[in-house]
DNA sequence: ATGCAGGCGCGCA
DNA sequence: TGCGCGCCTGCA
């Protein structure tokens, strides 16, 4: 059954900036510029219209609170556009581009496995892959006469083998998901101590150990699912702009950005990296 | 066709 | 600790 909840008068709420800039794989664009995505066992369509932004689908749990959580909702984006426009002009520029961002807050496990899946690789292979993925091993989920599914769990993954992930297209990577999903039913990586892990550094650390995550990687994973606002990912879009910017585009090394961002953005660096992100992919 | 795409892991100094 | 290199795959 269809629920419904309508945000009025929304600010800082814009879907392709949302769905657009890098941070989901799974949200797509419908013939009506809506767009239809699932997380967790939700099947929600997200529609804008004037002053208000109506979310409706198949939702297990209270749609309302479902979407407040996963949006963002509580978070006062305007406070962090403020103060984030006030460093630098670069900065300011590229959030009037993309003033209707919001960082979502994505399961851990599925962004885990997404991000192990986007090393090397491109955004439309990525998402091929992962609705593969998602289509032999997740539960299937009807909504208005389509079917969706959903991110299968660590368990319902085991089932795949190396070669099983090979046949979808993972590539090199088949062995680290494979690793990954093993290692996670056996609880050498534990999900829950890494969501309830304060200290950033700490959290890097034991998120580095998992095969297929390394810096940027992490990196993504801390800012898109455990939302860690400083963290700075750096990947070659973020290296290209920084450098362009700030260093008379000559190119620097990944730590010389992440050393740059902290200082000149400060807590908000992985919000600033979400801006200039967009802005600078969006111009080719 | 050859290079490249939101890196990682390995081997070597 | 820091570097260079190879890697599945699909697309331009």
């Amino acid at each position: 059954m269809e629920q419904k909840y309508v945000l009025e008068n929304p600010n800082s709420f814009n879907s392709i900036h949302i769905f657009e800039c890098g941070q989901c794989f799974r949200w797509n664009k419908e013939e009506d510029n809506t767009y239809t995505g699932i997380f967790k066992n939700n099947v929600i369509n997200v529609k804008e219209e004037k002053n208000k932004i109506i979310f409706s689908g198949v939702c297990e749990n209270d749609i309302k609170n479902e979407c407040i959580r996963y949006f963002d909702l509580n978070q006062d984006y305007e406070d962090i556009k403020d103060k984030l426009s006030k460093i630098d002009k670069y900065l300011a520029n590229s959030i009037k581009y993309g003033e209707g961002i919001r960082i979502l807050h994505q399961e851990l496990w599925e962004t885990l496995i997404s991000f192990i899946i986007s090393a090397n690789n491109n955004i439309p292979r990525i998402k091929t892959i992962i609705e593969r993925i998602c289509k032999q091993y997740g539960k299937e989920i009807d909504f208005r006469n389509k079917k969706y599914y959903t991110f299968p769990t660590p368990e319902e993954l085991s089932k795949a083998s190396v070669e099983d992930f090979r046949k979808l297209g993972l590539g090199f990577r088949d062995v680290r998901v494979y690793e990954t999903v093993q290692r996670t039913l056996n609880k050498e990586i534990d999900l829950e101590k890494l969501k309830n892990e304060k200290n950033v550094d700490i959290l890097k650390e034991e998120l580095l150990k998992v095969p297929g995550v390394g810096p940027k990687v992490a990196d993504c994973i801390m800012l898109f699912s455990l939302k860690k606002y400083q963290v700075f990912p750096v990947d070659v879009w973020v290296r290209r702009v920084i450098s362009e910017l700030y260093f008379e585009n000559e190119e620097q090394k990944p730590k010389t950005i992440q050393e740059f961002a902290k200082k000149q953005y400060g807590e908000l660096a992985g919000l600033a990296q979400q801006y200039l992100f967009y802005w600078r992919r969006d111009l080719v």
